[in-house]
DNA sequence: ATCACCTCTGTAATGATTACAATTTTATAA
DNA sequence: TTATAAAATTGTAATCATTACAGAGGTGAT
């Protein structure tokens, strides 16, 4: 589906602006900050403000368009797929996707309450790091 | 056991800050911040600075003998005890212990890489909330 | 007593995020 | 088209948790 129908359907005004960092979203599923969004759409878009990535992110997360992860104190954002957990080295601090089936981490226990987000995040050495690097 | 004893044999020199501080996690898991921590001992410890709960509560943490879980950009801490989950009300904000084995959600598809803590959260509208409040 | 080391303190800096007011763009109506 | 309202975007300033850092205070060993 293109872009602007995909944004439209979901209650977004698809603006050239959100068009570009939805896209952004699309192409790169490596979890990226507010910092890399910004910094990797403002030389085609001179007049990109980060206030407006932040403004667009939070209406892109109140419209379920994308999902936030928060680890070590910043947001990542990632399109919305099938759940999956997330894996982040303490090392490289590459996040990894972990497939996982949301139904096996949401049991009777919490289902006293309404959950509207799950987030199971691991941490540690990756393995690429644990072959390569020496980490005291 | 002792709060000295324990502190010692966890490779923490016992000092009174120190004990203090674990002690009221000890006493309080309901899931305090630096904030929290240090609001409540700053009138029986006078002299008591923010950058020391934030020195000690990493120091704690380097040891294992606290857990930090992150939430909506501020750390909360308690102290070590069985693997469970974390479900926080969008509303009201309480963090909720949720029941949950280890085993459960670690499985062989991060197992490739070196885990050193795991974290799953469930966020959402718990049940005091929904039928205490009108949530638009 | 001296010295080194560890603990604790207070202030300043950092860095992500939000608030806000102004400006630009887009949509709508006359 | 022009006028006007609404929405989108922008830049600056504020906020707030956390960290850096340098100095002060305490403790123990020799």
């Amino acid at each position: 589906m293109k872009t602007a129908e995909h944004l439209h359907a979901c209650g977004v005004k698809p603006s050239y602006t959100r068009m570009r960092i939805y896209e952004y979203l699309h192409n790169h599923h490596d979890h990226p900050t507010v910092e890399h969004i910004y910094g990797a759409l403002k030389d085609s878009l001179p007049t990109l403000s980060k206030t407006t990535v932040y403004n667009t992110l939070k209406l892109f997360l109140e419209k379920h368009l994308v999902r936030e992860l928060i680890m070590q104190n910043q947001a990542h954002y990632d399109i919305v797929t099938d759940f999956h957990a997330h894996f982040q080295c303490n090392n490289c601090h590459t996040i990894y996707d972990i497939p996982m089936q949301r139904e096996h981490v949401v049991n009777g226990n919490v289902e006293a309450h309404h959950i509207e987000d799950v987030q199971l995040t691991y941490r540690g050495i990756c393995r690429s790091c644990q072959q390569t690097t020496q980490v005291e």
